[in-house]
DNA sequence: CTGTTCCCGACCAAATCAGTCGGATTCCGG
DNA sequence: CCGGAATCCGACTGATTTGGTCGGGAACAG
């Protein structure tokens, strides 16, 4: 599990398409505008994207990438770990190798293997939904939703995004603190 | 906030010093054999970790480094943030220039700054002392604790571990799953 | 056919990672 | 006071990753 600037791109980006999905696909050269991504980026990371199935792609004009499935079940383990890659999480990878001799035992392997988990369960908690609502509850407008070029052929419109719950990840957020 | 190699180096020490702190110094050469890490590699991270107040160093033969401050006082989030070093957080470095124009509003920004919160606050509820009950419950034995070659001079020998509570954190974290 | 858009691989500069090396400084034991 | 044990410190290095460019495809709407 790594965690760097890559995976704040994927995140941002993946944000901009759950909260513009709603009509049609969305071409990348508009989120790059929006979000300041070069294009070329943009496309490597959503390439990865596409292969582990959390978008879908449409060619052609009038085409880009929408959700690959609903917002509540693409979280940011998920995203994070398709642009990331494997990285072997545990530093010594499976051999029992990693610790010398004398005190036998390998500390670093299942203590850093349960912190990992907890880092990705935690990750996993927080789904695309959580964020986009969160965006749009921080006063997100759609400001002139891009005229709307070309209505799309047949795409049957994706369902309108459930607000469900209060903004409830971040209230559990605070439970675990301290 | 970043998560690499680097802060899981970094913690593994930390958890190594805080298993052999209770009595005198811990020389880097000793971390070096049982973890498994370079020497040089070590003083650097201990370089950091010192600015940083979270480590102690004695110098001259018998020295070694000890926890600046109890182990319950030290978190994961410390010990990452002290090697990994500051990175702006933000991506837009709190400009407002990050967003173009048409949309006005920086998504980016505070979305992201959030996420990060929480992965700090996350970080900041597991503390070396809990790391390190986790250790001793699984089966740590402080096997020939190295002949004690010196009895180090009049340090007046530290409190010993309080197996405080029963590994608190991570039962808390089974709670925020799912 | 033409332009729009995704797709893909090669390539690149800069930064970071993980580590080495050589030397200083401090300080204990003899 | 001398030798060695240890921390300190800066410079250097090779490999990898980051963030990005470039050029050429392939699919597809009009």
């Amino acid at each position: 599990m790594r965690l760097t600037t890559k995976g704040r791109f994927a995140v941002t980006a993946m944000i901009d398409l759950g909260l513009r999905s709603t009509n049609g696909p969305v071409a990348l050269a508009a989120i790059s505008q929006r979000q300041q991504i070069s294009l070329s980026y943009l496309e490597q990371l959503f390439g990865k994207l596409r292969r582990h199935e959390l978008v879908e792609s449409t060619r052609g004009p009038g085409g880009g990438y929408s959700l690959g499935r609903a917002s509540r079940d693409i979280t940011v383990a998920d995203i994070i770990l398709a642009v990331d890659e494997p990285l072997d999480a545990t530093g010594c990878s499976g051999k029992e190798h990693c610790m010398g001799d004398d005190t036998g035992r390998c500390m670093t392997h299942d203590l850093w293997t349960a912190l990992n988990n907890k880092m990705i369960e935690f990750l996993s908690s927080v789904t695309l939904e959580n964020l986009v609502n969160e965006q749009i509850a921080k006063g997100f407008s759609m400001t002139e939703q891009a005229p709307m070029k070309r209505a799309i052929s047949s795409v049957p419109v994706v369902k309108p995004i459930r607000v469900t719950g209060p903004n409830s990840v971040f209230a559990l957020g605070a439970a675990l603190a301290k």
